[in-house]
Parts: C-alpha cells; structure tokens; sequence
DNA sequence: TTGAAAGCGCTAACAA
DNA sequence: TTGTTAGCGCTTTCAA
C-alpha cells in the first residue's frame, strides 16, 4: 500500500498538517522541519493522494478537453495547445474524443463533471440539433452552478448558458477566401461542406454564400462531406463530371482528399481545376501544389482557452473572443483556363 | 453548490448507505424504495463525486494512456482504441501528450498515479537512456505495489519489472519488408530510421539489417529522422545525391515525406526509386503510388491494452502479448530500371 | 432489506 | 511556527 501523509507525518516526526504545508508551500514552515519532512517524503516514495485531495480543497487538478477526433490535426492542435497551457499550471489535460457522436459527447461532460474537473473546454464545431444544444446547455449550468469554468473554443455557446468562447471568424474567413476565388476569375465554383448540422459548417458555408451574393457570381453545387480528407476524395469524384472551374472544400482535410481525387483522374490542380481549403493546417504548404487556404490561429485560440480553463485567467466582461481569420494565398488557386 | 448522497438520503427518506446501494446496483434494495431514491437523484440532479468515491473505494474510474504525439496517426489510433475500449468498461481514458519528451513522460506517469487512476497504458517506442528507463521502472513499480495496472503497448518492459507488453513484431516485420525490397531485386538501398536511442526504430532497424545480411546485400545508408514527415522529407533530400534505388523508412509518414520530396524534385516512385514504409497507416493507401508497407494491428493491440488497464481483462502466463506484421505489397515498391 | 457509523487521505480553520 | 481537529462525500462493515 501505498504511504499517506500520516506515515510521512510519523516518520519525520511531526503532524500530517505540517506536511501537508510543506507539500503546498501555502504556510510558513522552519527550514529544519521541512528539511526532515522531505527527507521522509523521499524515504517513503510518497505520492500525494489526488482524489483525497480533491475532495478536501474541493477542486481537483484537472482539466477536461472535448474533442471529435484526436487523430483530425484541427482538433489535435488545439488539445495540444491547451494541454500544454494546463501543464504550465500543473495540471492534468484530460483530451476525450467523441468521435463525432453527440451521445459520447454528453457521456464524457458527465464524466468530466463526475470527476470534479476544475475546467473544461468544448473544441470544434458543435451540433446544432436543439436537444442536443439542450441537454449540452443543461450540463453545462450544471457544471458552472458546481464552479467549473466551461470554454467553448471554435463553437458558439448553447441558448441560454453564458460561458467564454474563443471565436473563430469562419464566416469571415470563408467569405474572403471565396472573393479570392471570384477574383481570380472563377464563375463555376463548387463547395464540399462539411458535415450539416454542424456550427462549422454553417458559418463556412454562410461566409461562401456571402461572397457568391455580393459578387453576383451563381450558386454553387454544394455537396456535404464530414470534415475527414476521404469524404473530400469521395465529393470530388461525384464533382468531376460538372463542369466546375474551381473546387472550395470546407477544410484543407477535404481539400486535400479533392487534389488526390483530381490527381488521380489526371485533372491538373490549378490548370485544370483549382482548389482551396480552410484551417492552414500544417500540411497545406507540404501539398503539391501549396494549398490555398484560411489561416485560424489554433494554436493561440485553444491556449487561450486552455488557461482560462485552468483558471490562469479569467474572463470578465464580453465572454467572446474574436480570432480572426487570415487568406494565405498560395498556388492551388488559380486563373481558370480560357476555353 | 452541487446535490450530495446526503441530500438524496434527505429527501428520499432514506439512509446515505441505502442510495449508494441503489447507485452501485452492489447490494439489495427494494423496488419501493429504490424507486423513491432514483426520483429524488433526478429531482436533485445528482453527479457522483469522482475524487469521493475514489477515496472511499480506493479505486478510480480513469485509466491514463501515455503517447508521445496525439496528432500523429500512429498514436491516435491508439489511444482511440484504448479510449474506445476504456468507455465500454465506463471509465474515463486519460489522454497525455509527452510530445517525445521524457520528463513529461515521467511527469504524466506520476501525474497519473497521483490520480491513482486503475490503469496506465504507455504506448510507443520508448527511450532507451538507462537513466530514463530506471526512472520508468521506478514509477511502474510504485504504481504496482498501488494495485494500478501497467501495460505497455508496442515497447518493451523497463529491465526488472514484470508488466504485460502488447508487442509488435516490430524486427520480423521490418525484415520481411528489406526481404521483399532485396527480392524485387534492389541492392543499393537507404534507410531512413527512427529517432536514435528509441526502442520502435532499433527493432526495425535490426529487422532491416538481418534481412541484408542473410541476402547477402550490403549495408544501407542509413539516416535518421524523428518519424514526422517532415522529417522523411529533409531525409530524402540529404538521399537524393546517393545513386540508390530504394528508400526504406522506419514508418509511413517518412515514407510519405520521402516520396514528397522525391516528386518535388522530378524523381519518379517507382520506376527512378522505389520507397516503402512501415505501419500501414489509412493514409498509406491515398498516396499515389500506394504504400508498399507493413501492417500493424495498432488498433487491435491498443484494444487489449486498453482491456487489460481498464480491469476487464486480466494476464495470466505470459506478459508478452504477440502481435503479428502483416507485409503490404503496393506499388511503390517495383523492380529497379536496367542501366 | 435497511441504517448507523467508521473510516478513506487530505486540507484548513482554530489554537497554542 | 506547529499541532489539533473537524470535515470533504462516499463506501462498507456490522447490526438490526
């Protein structure tokens, strides 16, 4: 078994709320007793009982981050960023991956509220079914009633719940993308979505539609993928037969899968066809041609959350925290051939 | 503040004992009143206290899986699976990111264990620094003799602790894979390893070696990078002067880097180079031309790890859990141009 | 089938 | 500067 503050405590000879103080460093201590009491600590290969200590401070030292799926580089980035931000505060980045489902999303909350967490941040698009934005709203009163501090960073918070988001500009940042497209000379433009349902892809896709209306350019075709590159694959093989000048996807994952599919069908990206993305992940400059894209600051926007999270700092004031969005120009877009 | 069992207990009109019993399903209760008790946690809105309970039963509901890059395929499949199986059993998987370092790798173990988390799964190659692996063992050991259940998955056990290792044929596999390169009739090869002193690039970097020398070859070229595909690119630029007709890397990720750079300048795959890799990663079939490879059950493997922390499945006999590789012949591998 | 009560290991008043 | 002590919310004997 292992040791307790009390056997340290008996060890070096002194009460277990002169350890306890020597572990925190909350309260003075004389520089001899603590010198015995590491000594102890160290004979006895004492490791502090989270769980005991959780429930005595009542707060833990955990943080919880939701995720759709840890192996997309959009949503490892950002719980890098802020398993990085928590460890600076010495706490413990709990990533749970939903895989997409809504009911595994709830299902982890639950269990990150269980188990006391200090704060939790919600990443990604979210559904945008009302039960569901429900019983997430439910939760997550909860959570704050409990003196959890809950982020959304990338999603919009759920009717009725007034939590800090850290807000991409996807609207924004899609709509310039698109004008780009437009500018450059394209008419036939179409769009791979994401998934419908999902607070990412509507703003994308509003953000599109803004500058086909402003631009006075037609609608697009639009078909709807689900954020991975496959889908991309998949919706530009449906694509290829309709006489479009340019492809924009919905994510440089999808837009990626579009440039496999075209390469694969020997349409030259841009001559032939050109395509865009959206999120500046790292690949984007690694694809042949680089990749024209959106920039979100993934990094900067999930570490912001991650310390308000942890609780490193606090938000007062208006609870939403614009991240703009930036064109980074680049080969895969082009002027259409004439014909 | 958060409902307690005691207020439950209030409000139902029963004992505190009595609602733990509804809640834990462990002992008999009457329908009466189990009914009675389950609509007083509704009307509470009760959440089980995590730390609480874990101090009471001495155990968690949080098994911790240690991987060195979330973002890498490799490793997100893995904590998938572990997850996946984790959330079956109901617990919470714990996701930490040591992102190669190992002192997070041993900050996030301890950090575990103060946690007192069931189970801890550490997958990946580890570092093979004597220094580092006594540390590990030291920790492991604590964690043993605390009744956490230790696996590791795809790394062997530090020297003198016994844990249950899923292994990969890591050496068989890359073996095979050199065998096949050789057969296809290629003696002038490069190697593009793993980071040094990491166990997953020593193993396959044996394999690669025992297949040259019982097929009379002579030795590669071998270069080191760190298993991005960053790093595969820089290698194979370094490579490209060096009049050889195959690359093997030590994954599928340099391997893509590889063939990235090899196309960036001109080099065609296969007919001027032939290139493999190891993992078979989804990707591995996207690229063009497709990843001649070798599969590895990552999925399978981290399942059963996953198995064994979560206290579902439990290791009798043997600690070495074998898991085969599976040679993937594509087309990136090809018999050399006469010259 | 249920309740009373003794902890689990720690923190944080309160005293000294 | 240090010790004493009362919980934190739950589980689990032991009795009834």
């Amino acid at each position: 078994m292992a040791a307790t503050l009390a056997d340290v405590a008996a060890r070096a000879g002194v009460s277990t709320a002169t350890v306890s103080r020597v572990l925190n460093g909350n309260y003075p201590v004389s520089a001899l007793t603590r010198e015995r009491v590491h000594r102890a600590l160290g004979e006895l290969d004492y490791v502090v009982n989270g769980p005991a200590r959780a429930l005595a401070a009542a707060t833990s030292e955990v943080i919880g981050v939701i995720v759709n799926d840890v192996s997309d580089p959009f949503f490892s980035i950002q719980a890098s960023g802020t398993q990085w931000e928590a460890a600076s505060a010495d706490l413990l980045a709990v990533i749970c991956n939903t895989a997409g489902s809504p009911s595994d999303e709830l299902k982890y909350i639950s269990m990150l509220l269980r188990q006391r967490v200090r704060g939790v941040v919600l990443t990604g698009g979210s559904r945008e079914e009302p039960e569901h934005l429900q019983a997430i709203a439910k939760l997550i009163s909860q959570a704050i009633a409990a003196g959890t501090a809950v982020v959304m960073c990338g999603r919009p918070a759920p009717p009725g719940v007034d939590v800090p988001c850290v807000a991409f500009d996807n609207e924004g940042g899609s709509r310039a993308l698109t004008k780009h497209v437009i500018t450059m000379g394209h008419r036939r433009i179409a769009y791979v979505a994401g998934p419908p349902g999902n607070s990412t892809t509507t703003a994308r896709l509003a953000g599109h539609r803004q500058a086909l209306a402003e631009q006075g350019v037609p609608d697009s075709v639009v078909v709807h993928g689900d954020f991975s590159r496959a889908s991309g694959f998949n919706a530009a093989m449906d694509l290829i037969e309709s006489d479009v000048t340019a492809i924009v996807a919905g994510n440089d994952l999808m837009a990626l899968g579009v440039i496999a599919a075209l390469r694969q069908r020997g349409i030259r990206v841009p001559e032939d066809i050109s395509v865009a993305g959206f999120d500046d992940l790292p690949a984007a400059v690694d694809v042949v041609p680089a990749l024209t894209t959106v920039r979100l600051p993934l990094d900067k926007g999930a570490r912001r959350a991650g310390r308000i999270a942890s609780g490193v700092e606090t938000v007062t004031g208006p609870t939403r925290l614009w991240m703009p969005a930036e064109l980074m120009v680049r080969e895969s877009v082009a002027v259409p051939a004439a014909r």
